[in-house]
DNA sequence: TATACATTGTGATATAAAGCACACACTGCT
DNA sequence: AGCAGTGTGTGCTTTATATCACAATGTATA
């Protein structure tokens, strides 16, 4: 690394691998335990041995992005925290909708964990006229049709599948033709999308179905 | 690998890359998916172009296992996927405990999706005495002094933990205790396992929070 | 039966990720 | 100020994973 103290566009000029921006939000989620425990700095020794992984990894991750330690002490909680927040883009609010208001897409709208993160689901949809026009934990329940529209009023962000398999990808289309670049998926298929659209899992069963290989 | 058609005890002597045994339910999805199309072969193009990858992996990841295609032709697909299934164990029941029957864990309980894939939920805990004795989903709501009973009784083989993240510890630590070896962990955190103690996390919040670096 | 074509299975190769090990920098003690 | 101790940042090495490319083996057709 050429310019070691400038944190920024370091990340434009190198690509960062993906398993290393999965693995930011655990430290920061390490780093806001230890900060509220009232510790003031942190070792890599100490974040990796609360991750079951070596210093060395999270060294080399940090180095990514800049030199956030200082030798022989460690990182400042605080400012690693602050840092990573950022790098992840976490040091704003970020607005999502949620597609699907059956079962589980009530539960995920009265998901109290996105919220205290930045998360804010700000608009429910669904496809079925039945459920269209009611009103659900706050939210006024909307025709697919409208996606496009309030995706742009509401500056949404995000996308969140909760439809069931059968409508799965005709949804996520429409969350791509709406311009949404961001997709975490809860259904059980794995989506085709543009380049450039992410999607994220959420399944259970797949995590279920890989374990039993162990104890069988 | 030196005796090919056999399908069994190869992985115990080449261990399979973890990487490859959480590929495998997917196969296991489109294959489920083509049968019921009415598809009796298919090829590691298909396969590989439904789940946007490349066919030369899915054979290689096949090949761990045994010679399963015929050359010109492809894979059969009812066969291909009762072969996995069986290697994967999921040619059986598997009887799992959850434990904290908050939001959370009343909307796991009543997840239709665990079912039909052989995962059967028969028990359910929570540390609050407020819920012990309850009955939900039809699930009697025993205390978590009773978890090592149960799973012994029950033949249990799976936890799913929704306790707030201050409890999961402790909880996940009683599960191994009562000889658990695969946990399914919605809290958000990062448990502390012996080995031989598989953990894998639901966790939207991380997915979201990684996701936001390529929009940010 | 011969010929054209398709698709597997796999050794060899390329790419990516993880881990090692040590110079260097900072702290704190005497 | 000097010295001992600690922990970072990183070039180099090792290990893991993915891809290539082609011989081998099958199908389909005439």
């Amino acid at each position: 690394m050429t310019t070691p103290n400038n944190t920024d566009n370091l990340s434009s000029e190198f690509p960062v691998p993906e398993v290393v921006i999965q693995r930011l939000p655990l430290y920061v989620r390490v780093l806001t335990q230890y900060s509220s425990a009232g510790e003031e700095v942190i070792s890599s020794e100490q974040l990796g041995s609360r991750l079951q992984m070596t210093p060395a990894q999270i060294r080399k991750d940090l180095s990514y992005f800049g030199r956030f330690g200082k030798q022989g002490r460690g990182y400042d909680v605080a400012m690693l925290e602050h840092q990573l927040r950022e790098i992840l883009g976490l040091d704003r609010t970020w607005n999502a909708a949620v597609i699907g208001m059956g079962r589980l897409g009530r539960a995920v709208v009265s998901y109290p964990g996105f919220a205290p993160e930045g998360f804010k689901i700000c608009a429910a949809f669904d496809t079925s006229n039945a459920i269209v026009g009611k009103t659900i934990s706050g939210l006024h329940v909307q025709s697919i049709s409208q996606l496009t529209e309030s995706v742009k009023e509401l500056d949404i962000k995000i996308g969140i599948v909760t439809v069931p398999i059968d409508h799965a990808q005709e949804v996520i289309d429409a969350l791509v033709e709406a311009g949404i670049k961001s997709i975490l998926n809860y259904a059980p298929l794995s989506p085709k999308v543009p380049e450039g659209v992410m999607v994220r899992g959420i399944d259970p069963v797949l995590s279920l179905q890989s374990m039993t290989y162990y104890i069988r």
